[in-house]
DNA sequence: AAGGCTATTATTAGCAT
DNA sequence: TATGCTAATAATAGCCT
């Protein structure tokens, strides 16, 4: 009894493993960017949000949305991870006074931590989302120590160049007007950016990864 | 005649417009953020592609996902759109830091894979959200220590090739800007400087942006 | 190759806890 | 306050045009 199903028509469950068939890949693409783009909408006019989604198809092509407009969104969120002590929220101290730069941080720390928990065989519910708590919360002082610290240092150089980057765009121009560029809605292929298909990767799940629910 | 209708249970049709009341709104921001990060992230593993979303709610706390890292793909887009000329290439971006962020990232794969393979493997009770109905859960089905080779296989791939693209992209790159395709939610930016203006949203009407779909 | 068309699956609104 | 529940709505996979 093979898996024989009757799916006449009609959606069909899937699994969320990438897709090697190219028609299919380019199709689910293009309705799951826009899906994505809708759901963000839709945040965007609900709640009040303030929300930029950025996607690159695997061609290496950009999409972005964003609300009111992507490149403030970004602007203001660079500019919490590069200028904390502007900002007053909350999230600046959760994430170490390191905003964008310490979000990955964070996400590897809670990764990391569930990872040594489970390794330590416990049943652990380290997981941020499921247990509310954070990976500062979390118990990671029994975790690799040794290998938080080479990381961190690798993070701490990113960051530096991040930020040392940053600072030379905005120098450069008077601010990062990518607005001057972004009409070319034309047939343009970029293939050489054609990156190679990022091939398998890794799972980085419905994390909440910013910060908790604070104030909201 | 008011379509007085029953609906004691289940989900109810709802107008796309502001929310008012504070506690839902709270609610429907939680759970649809979750969402949306969600859609990201089945996109990023279904098409390979590299996304990132930022949130701001209404009360200016930000949240963020990221593929492979939300600083990869914001670092990526902003070098497309204000300094194409300097940075088109993701890869040389990073070449101020590729070592550290190379590191980083595959250092947190790695990671990621081990956790991934073990919530498969193992019958640890470590389940995100505890109602398995997680992509991990069904994509690659129980997976095992032998899948987990092949896993970490596949991750060493992913190496060669981004080492080999770095090559390719230093040695000699078609010197080349990416198409940059902006949505704006449905708005069409006349002045390029429009987006310097604090111009918060409010009407926002039809709302259709995925009408174009480049060459993927 | 971008859009319809369903049958299904996936998401989630309002409540309950 | 955040998560569980449940049914109804929304999204979408595979096809077909």
């Amino acid at each position: 009894m093979v898996k024989e199903k009757r799916h006449s028509l009609g959606r069909r469950k899937i699994q969320i493993a990438k897709i090697t068939d190219k028609d299919r890949l380019h199709v689910t693409f293009s309705k799951r960017r826009a899906g994505l783009f809708n759901k963000a909408c839709e945040l965007c006019i609900l709640c009040g949000a303030e929300v930029a989604v950025i996607v690159f198809s695997p061609a290496g092509k950009a999409f972005s949305f964003g609300h009111p407009f992507v490149d403030c969104v970004l602007d203001r969120f660079l500019s919490q991870s590069s200028a904390p002590e502007i900002c007053s929220h909350p999230l600046v101290n959760a994430k170490s006074g390191a905003g964008a730069m310490s979000e990955c941080s964070q996400r590897y720390m809670a990764v990391l931590s569930q990872l040594e928990a489970l390794k330590m065989g416990g049943e652990t519910t380290l997981d941020p989302l499921s247990t509310g708590q954070f990976w500062w919360d979390s118990p990671i002082g029994n975790l690799g120590l040794h290998e938080l610290e080479k990381f961190r240092a690798a993070l701490e150089e990113l960051k530096k160049n991040l930020i040392m980057r940053m600072n030379e765009l905005l120098i450069g121009s008077s601010s990062q007007s990518g607005a001057f560029f972004n009409e070319n809605c034309g047939e343009v292929i970029d293939d050489p950016l054609a990156f190679l298909t990022p091939n398998y990767f890794s799972p980085i799940g419905p994390f909440d990864f910013g910060s908790g629910y604070g104030p909201f």
